[in-house]
DNA sequence: GGCTTATTTGACGTATACATTAAAAAATGC
DNA sequence: GCATTTTTTAATGTATACGTCAAATAAGCC
């Protein structure tokens, strides 16, 4: 995701008028969560966000109030607004929900009959991925990565599982981004994305979501070892 | 719950000092919307709502925030604020949801060891279930049922996971209360729960959650036959 | 010096003021 | 009458004022 894209990241749903204060507040201090510019565990208070931003007080706390629903950050009356960091724990429990969440959206895209134009979308997601993997380019991978599961679920015909995976997918998005760099080649990933294509495109729903959950379940695996190997405790 | 339980319904977590207005405002309305007080369809502007809890609209527009992230309502600018109606797709999509969630839940419950005051506290709702079934007490019924669920989720050592499906289950808990008094009397249900804690308790993770997932299912499939054989295809 | 109590500070919670602007109503033209 | 434009109305978005109260500091005591 390139800078430019901040504001207008999530505004393909509705109000794509003016933004409010309030959702630039919003999708601004998520974008700066999520990328680390915010730092996880570090406070602050509602008038520095404000001043950061350069508006007032009041849409800076309606946006930590949805950020902190979102699990984003915890709000702590006089001590400021906190940016949530993650223990292994919390990793772990993200990760069963995101596991369970997504092998059932990839059950469901199997249980569809997928447009020509769908198709060709993943197809052109998964060639991205292998050409980045062609020239080592991890951050162009892991765009490609992020976009296939995307793809994913938007064919699972059901908006409140994209949008709560999306949403659990931002907690995540930081300790994601700081092993991009640390874990080995993804070659067997992308073997893993395309038998479960295949199995999606043959409508084979239970293969499609046990695939998938096997998939989500190294990723989770892999992921928890490397913060610790490297030190990780909280990320 | 009764009347009284109100303001208190959710504060066994943080803050259990005095509740700001805007946490006030949060847990009334959420409690007026699953109630059906605030009927599902209807707009209040901001300043009704400000009336009918006593306070300003700050508080009033923080709480539509988070009950707009929860997806209770809708936020719409010189419109006012939406209770959101469901139809039998919205209850399909959370239903999936749900139906997954609590499979995972199940399972973790029964990678555990419970502890002996965990099974009594069990076992006693599942006793109340089949006293209030003797009676065709079907308040009660659901009631316990409901505790029956909460236990279960508790049992998963997964707060994430608590909070999720409690939240999900909130946006439902209307259509749920609408065919208490429609379904057929719950003897299977009851059969099926002991099923499920037997598997949990001997830790047999594959069949817990083989056996919820079967049961949500079929609780869906029957919720939604009701809604639609009386009528309701909004609620 | 270490510990308790008084004082001060300033962050927050809430109400309110006010400009903006969409929606409703009224006026106009055909 | 009906469609279009103008005017009016009022709901909202945002800033700001201000009282309250927790935290930090200073003062007082042993």
């Amino acid at each position: 995701m390139k800078a430019g894209d901040v504001q207008e990241a999530r505004d393909t749903r509705a109000s794509a008028k003016q933004p409010s204060q309030t959702q630039r507040a919003t999708t601004v201090l998520r974008d700066m969560i999520v990328s680390n510019r915010l730092p996880a565990g570090a406070s602050y208070l509602e008038s520095e966000l404000a001043d950061m931003l350069g508006m007032s007080r009041t849409p800076v706390r309606e946006a930590a109030m949805v950020l902190e629903a979102q699990g984003l950050v915890e709000v702590r009356p006089r001590r400021g607004i906190r940016i949530l960091p993650l223990s292994a724990q919390d990793m772990r429990e993200i990760y069963q929900i995101l596991t369970e969440l997504e092998g059932l959206a990839a059950e469901q895209a199997a249980a569809r009959k997928l447009t020509k134009a769908e198709v060709k979308a993943v197809e052109r997601t998964l060639a991205e991925m292998e050409a980045a993997l062609e020239t080592d380019d991890r951050e162009s991978w892991a765009a490609a990565d992020k976009r296939f599961h995307q793809l994913l679920l938007a064919l699972s015909a059901n908006r409140r599982l994209e949008a709560l995976v999306e949403s659990y997918n931002d907690q995540v998005h930081r300790a994601r981004m700081l092993t991009v760099r640390l874990r080995p080649s993804p070659v067997k990933s992308n073997r893993d994305h395309r038998a479960l294509f295949e199995a999606i495109k043959a409508g084979d729903r239970r293969r499609a979501r046990a695939l998938h959950t096997a998939h989500r379940k190294e990723a989770m695996k892999l992921i928890i070892e490397l913060l610790q190997k490297h030190g990780f405790h909280q990320v």
